[in-house]
DNA sequence: TCAAAAGTGTTGTATTTACACCCATGG
DNA sequence: CCATGGGTGTAAATACAACACTTTTGA
């Protein structure tokens, strides 16, 4: 993959010895968030797949009936990940085949309302990815809730007054992590299938870098590395000449399960 | 930079759903600690710089009498990373020019010797770096404190039954952060003062990536980035021909105050 | 037979790497 | 004047990007 500058990272602005409100002394308590990504196709952009991503919506103060992470509290007796698979299966129902630590959010105006008496929270936030299928099932379809339901990842919550707390500079962190990632590591695989076509794999590095690749240059790239493997089966009922179906062999750069960017090999 | 295969980054061995304890269902308490790196020139190879890092002892059980990451409790009113700087300097003295979040550690068994009754800790790891003259002031120095001290990161407790906590992963993985995010990012000047000759930052790179570069090559990748700039000065006392000292005028890459690997440009 | 996507070939340019070579200084 | 590190030149190898071109299918 060639090296693409994405401008600067967003920079959650950091208020680090900003007003202190005369809070509770009580220790800051831990929560996990997960910013869930999944390729969607948007029916405002032509139906180009784009990145979407599930919120809740909030019942209580404060940001009542703004849309948020789904998150929910550290229990004893459960890993840092395990809560975050906990806590997204209740919350959304999805279970991610990628899921990955983001980082911890701690500053202490994160809540930009501080209520009187409310407790500090710290955020570790994890970051996953689903394949498009699983996400229809579980949120927004039939028996769906009305609280649950996706958003595009860049402009979500844009014109209801933004996200709650600071989870639109979580979102963008988040977004800038897949851009970049999906240039060095083996994780575009995880919005597909077992089987696909180079061109579907293309669209997913179109959607997430949001510019064209050169068909001819993709393919000549994928045929270098060897995990990617050819099958004898082609793609049926298309408009034209029916595309080879592709299959990803080499480790799934799966769901580290503790630090480290899983497997770095072009 | 060239890109390098420095091999699958170190992998917690992560003991997700591993024997639970009758642990009290307290809720997991915050901690942060910091891997501090600075380059020292190590007696026992040739006087070569290489990579070293404050330790503390611990005079309680658990793994009293072993090392450990300089560390401590996050208080209320405090931002993660004011917590890390301050925790920095009350243990070791130490104001780091840079310092970015690590990674946020939360097995159950980090503690492998689990107490009865003890609560489990969750612990925001920094890591930061000094440069060697600030970090002979602070430690190890004269009205040094016994139980302060520095050791070569790759080998800290070697011989001892190995650091206290999951404190060797940690610093591994910290290890691992600085070879290649000093391949893209504008972090070695970090580690020298103001001005510089090219060979005295060739040998920063060579001490942390762990093999020789070519001084010419290496010259000219650094004359073709403009931050790089030529002073009149040059260093004299040496046994031949004086090399001409250099500036780093480019964004300091400094201190991340949030998330995201500073500035990215190469 | 035509449109459109699949798939191949070719070429110019930038980057990386290896290494030969000259320059300047202290001893 | 010579050993040593500072500093420059050059050419091969590799990787990357642009784009012309052929192939194969459905309609």
């Amino acid at each position: 993959m060639s090296q693409i500058f994405f401008g600067a990272p967003p920079r959650p602005s950091a208020p680090a010895g900003a007003n202190v409100s005369e809070r509770a002394q009580l220790p800051p308590s831990l929560a996990i968030s997960t910013v869930i990504f999944a390729l969607k196709p948007d029916p405002l952009a032509n139906g180009a797949p784009t990145l979407w991503l599930p919120l809740v919506r909030r019942i209580k103060e404060p940001f009542r009936g703004q849309w948020a992470l789904p998150g929910g509290p550290l229990t004893a007796e459960e890993s840092l990940e395990d809560a975050a698979r906990r806590n997204l299966l209740e919350t959304t129902g999805l279970a991610p085949a990628y899921l990955e630590q983001l980082y911890a959010f701690g500053g202490l105006n994160r809540s930009s309302r501080p209520e009187r008496g409310s407790q500090r929270v710290v955020s570790i936030v994890y970051w996953a990815l689903v394949r498009a299928t699983e996400a229809q099932l579980s949120v927004g379809g039939a028996g769906g809730d009305e609280n649950v339901a996706w958003h595009r990842a860049d402009t979500a919550g844009a014109g209801e007054g933004g996200l709650a707390f600071d989870h639109r500079e979580i979102v963008d962190y988040a977004l800038w992590r897949v851009r970049t990632k999906i240039e060095y590591a083996q994780i575009a695989y995880h919005f597909l299938g077992p089987t696909f076509t180079l061109a579907q794999l293309r669209e997913v590095y179109e959607a997430v870098l949001g510019r064209s690749l050169d068909p001819a240059n993709f393919r000549r790239q994928l045929k270098s590395a060897p995990q990617i493997e050819a099958t004898d089966e082609f793609l049926e009922g298309g408009r034209h000449r029916p595309p080879r179906l592709y299959r990803y062999t080499g480790p799934l750069d799966a769901t580290p399960g503790g630090p480290g960017p899983g497997s770095t090999q072009s």
